[in-house]
DNA sequence: TCCATATTTCTACAATCCTTGAAATGTTGA
DNA sequence: TCAACATTTCAAGGATTGTAGAAATATGGA
């Protein structure tokens, strides 16, 4: 990940409602949610939610698509993941001190794949 | 870490002096870099190094502690892998699609205690 | 075509943030 | 005590960001 684009993300998380925004969404799934529906559980404006809501996608981490009238929003999984990758490798230059505590977080969030099923 | 904290470390790293005063000092390690010496390495005036030093220790990701004439500045591991973990854990839910990758970062960057001597 | 719905865009304004240079503070050694 | 050094604080200005409401755009159905 390009130290702008970073830059954009962490500006992007660093407001309360596009970090609640990005919450729900991932909590949502690969379903997503509208822009209405966001709004709403967000307690703010429709023209507000759109907002923020570019500002999200401005730097990866949500995505959008038309369904019908309604806008769906969802996670960017691939975003999300590549700016903590970035926080670990590039900014924290990888140092034990800081990641381990990350590893032990991946470690009972990520199953191995060959035992996944329960 | 609680969401407020979260909000100020998002946003002292979406400032570019203030990420790569963070570099910096990650990996000047445990002797950190004195107020000076990081202001001529980001390349900034001495007043403005200590407004985004103010930001950054503010946010817990940074420490000091006087030294004679100097004050000497260290990242601040705790701080930094707290905000890693919350990105995961609270953020994005521990969900293994964003993670897994991070995982990987971890596996390679913090050996297992018995097997850290190469 | 016309209306209702869902969302975005636009405009204006308030608030916050960043930068700059000057002045103040704290520390050391002569 | 005084001068030099290292750093911070202060005040001012410009730039960026967030908010609100009105207007515009896009879609679907009667």
């Amino acid at each position: 990940m390009e130290e702008g684009r970073a830059l954009m993300s962490f500006a992007a998380l660093s407001q309360e409602t596009r970090l609640h925004i990005v919450r729900m969404l991932v909590v949502a799934g690969p379903d997503g949610m509208a822009a209405g529906a966001v709004a709403e559980k967000a307690g703010v404006s429709p023209s507000n939610v759109s907002f923020h809501l570019k500002e999200l996608e401005r730097a990866g981490l949500i995505n959008q698509q038309r369904e019908s009238r309604s806008i769906i929003y969802t996670a960017n999984y691939e975003g999300l993941g590549a700016l903590i990758r970035f926080l670990m490798e590039d900014c924290c230059a990888g140092h034990p001190e800081i990641c381990a505590p990350a590893a032990e977080v991946a470690a009972c969030c990520a199953p191995s794949p060959e035992e996944s099923l329960q």
